[in-house]
DNA sequence: GAGTGGTCTAGACCACAGT
DNA sequence: CTGTGGTCTAGACCACTCG
């Protein structure tokens, strides 16, 4: 929403009146809700207990600013531990949807908050939502590691690596260059591949594991060759992410510089403590 | 709205392992360096724990791609249990600075990862670092809440909130616009404070505790006004956070938009799994 | 004081990787 | 096969909040 600051209204200093805001009816516990566990499912105990009460916040069974508490007793009810309770409801703080006080309890956060997901995938999610993802692979090249992604992927200077620029588009319209870097003996990913999913699908399909990522997001003014790209007029803003990825042998896997459309895309980050 | 799949990212199988890139020396398990547990600190042993490692590897007494590994043996040799030195190791997951693979054991990420700090706190972290931050309040009025502020901190539209503008600058360049409402009964914020310190420390000092934030990272392009303040050219392109944070009952307690200069700020964020 | 979450322990079994 | 991390249990004590 734009319009930051002018709109000048009455200037009311100073008196702030005390009363409460508006408590809902001060629901207690709601957890007698049905909650079906499989002890048998691969999917961890905790995994399934989070992802329940996370439903039914979300559906209204249970209401904001209400509270799930008194971890011993729900861990009693459901039948599990004290501690796998406890990290059921941990996964839900991390998400932002609850909030703890020691002494007090267990809240369900008031008011909206923004599914924190891409968290962990990239934006393949594109697909889940009928965005109609694409990619087009503008280069696929192999060439020396100048300075900076040598050290970066931490392969000595002038390496062979392999340098992909590719276009992602959503509903037939551009949405983000990628540009990335990788080892090139890491790196048979084929063309083909890229074009019809995401560069880590591909990498997993090789046997690569990506299992951790350091992300910077900036703001910068595109150049004309990525405002053209991104269908932008020249000159205009870009929310650029520089990601460099870890396999889980902990060697660096993939450099990346990504550009991505202003108007169509932004990150998303929950913030806890 | 719609919520089809959690538990993204199930990596799939792979062999394949592209053996050894430089591998200096090999180096074993590398924790028979010390550690210093003070069991009657208020600070939890895992985070002793974690700091401490945390400390050995960036200053290399722990090489990049060295293996910390059995976690039970080192749980013994450190004399805790072993949860407690999970939740360590989880620590420095969560950090980007390990990996974890199951049947293996635990590495230290090789390649430079970037510190992803500000996770927590807001960046009044500049005073740590010696940037000499400092803030103007450019206005701070009470004014009806707009539908928009009222949705997000659930109050009835036209209730009282506070309208904050702020100036953030540090090293006497202008770094940030902050924005902020709050609701009227909970903002007793008073200007002197707001300009000696954060809005966080101010709202602490007032008994508010902030604990969860959701924030969403966008670019766009500065109007006149901002870039004037921000000290960049019209039209610059700016980076941009709208957050929503909850204090410990779960009320929305602070929604923001805050304006970033580009040429000075980014966002750092490390993804898991 | 009673009730809550925060931490910690000492075991246990499982799933997976590498031999 | 052995060794690793992943999960889970059933307790325990502490720190904190609130009436």
């Amino acid at each position: 929403m734009p319009d930051p600051n002018n709109n000048r209204t009455r200037l009311v200093r100073g008196e702030m009146e005390n009363h409460q805001r508006s408590h809902p009816a001060m629901t207690e516990t709601l957890l007698s809700l049905s909650i079906n566990l499989d002890r048998n499912s691969p999917v961890p105990l905790y995994r399934q207990l989070a992802q329940q009460v996370q439903g039914s916040i979300e559906n209204g069974e249970i209401p904001r600013g209400s509270r799930l508490g008194n971890e011993v007793l729900l861990a009693g009810r459901l039948g599990v531990s004290r501690p796998t309770m406890r990290r059921a409801i941990q996964d839900l703080v991390d998400q932002g949807m609850v909030v703890r006080k020691r002494g007090v309890g267990t809240q369900v956060v008031q008011g909206s908050f923004t599914r924190p997901v891409k968290l962990t995938s990239l934006f393949d999610d594109l697909t889940d939502s009928d965005q109609a993802p694409m990619t087009k692979v503008l280069s696929h090249q192999y060439l020396p590691a100048s300075a900076q992604v040598a050290a970066k992927l931490q392969v000595p200077s002038g390496e062979l690596v392999l340098r992909l620029r590719r276009l992602r588009t959503a509903q037939h319209e551009p949405l983000a260059i990628l540009e990335n870097f990788l080892p090139a003996n890491l790196a048979d990913v084929d063309e083909d591949v890229l074009e019809s999913g995401g560069l880590y699908q591909a990498l997993r399909d090789t046997g690569v594991k990506i299992v951790t990522a350091n992300q910077r997001i900036r703001a910068r003014q595109g150049t004309p060759h990525q405002c053209e790209l991104l269908n932008e007029p020249p000159e205009s803003p870009v929310l650029t992410a520089d990601r460099l990825a870890f396999n889980d042998s902990g060697q660096a896997i993939e450099w990346g510089q990504h550009v991505y459309r202003p108007s169509l895309y932004s990150f998303t980050v929950t913030l806890v403590r």
